[in-house]
DNA sequence: GTCGCTGCAAAGTCTTTGCAGAGAG
DNA sequence: CTCTCTGCAAAGACTTTGCAGCGAC
């Protein structure tokens, strides 16, 4: 009933939710709900990777070959979903970006510099930390990224 | 001659220490040392920001207009420099990447997105957390970074 | 002298934008 | 119906590259 808890640490959201979610945000804009919208958030819900525009378009091209959606489309989506804070971005390395879903439990990334391959992990000591320097500091923290890079277990090998 | 003794927690370093490491980087590799380079090397050493590619072709045009150094060479000595290690950059928000010497004292940056200030701090705790997480998850870390994202003490005002 | 470096301009990437027709509300 | 979205292609922003002459060693 009533409001949905606020549950903090909440864990994976799901699709519905997500996609409710969406449409209320659109609705509030006055934006319009289309399919490519929302094949963008689908195909971003159930990546477990973390995608470049690109990769979102290959996806969806080889999922939905008759929509044809144009790349623009995604970039522009993304754009939409970042400003709303329902996908983050992640850039490092070479050029571009990465974005994965920001409903998903909130977490940070270990780049493998050889393989690429990106370890999400989670420290609610860190975590707290980060609120305690930001309050000393009089700084409004919104958001947060924290990347370790070096070489995987696998990449030792 | 030997190796550059590993300091840990080294502080800030001289230039005369940072210039002879580059010149040694660079007979090492079997490059040249030129004015080019000595310049770029200087200007990032003397600038507190983190500076674009863009940033330190300007100061670098202003200083030394009579060298008429080219942005491409800004970039090609970023790069090596970036793959020696010896500066860092950063990439977020829009396009673009910032970089800042690597030798200044490890940090790690609060950005405000509302000024785009950066401001930078270090906390041991958390430091010490992310060698207790690599460890723990048998990667071995070569580098990290963390942004904290929001609104400065100024931009609140 | 040799061979790497540099500036310039041209070529590449990745992203954004303009436009006319398609489609959601 | 109205007004936003979309795909396409063209335009932009940022980087990288090719080349001929210059300069470090």
């Amino acid at each position: 009933m009533a409001e949905i808890a606020t549950d903090f640490n909440s864990r994976t959201v799901e699709y519905e939710q997500l996609l409710s979610d969406f449409k209320s945000l659109l609705k509030r804009t006055k934006l319009k709900f289309t399919i490519q919208r929302e094949v963008i958030l689908e195909t971003l819900y159930n990546s477990d990777e973390h995608l470049t525009p690109e990769d979102l378009h290959h996806l969806i091209q080889e999922k939905y070959p008759e929509l044809k959606t144009g790349i623009a489309t995604v970039y522009r989506t993304l754009a939409l979903l970042e400003d709303s804070s329902m996908v983050t971005s992640l850039s490092f390395g070479a050029q571009g970006k990465k974005y994965e879903l920001g409903a998903k439990e909130h977490h940070d990334h270990l780049i493998c510099t050889e393989c690429g391959s990106i370890t999400e992990f989670v420290d609610e000591e860190i975590e707290k930390r980060q609120h305690s320097i930001t309050d000393a500091l009089g700084f409004q923290m919104s958001d947060h990224s924290m990347q370790i890079y070096g070489i995987c277990k696998n990449c030792q090998k």
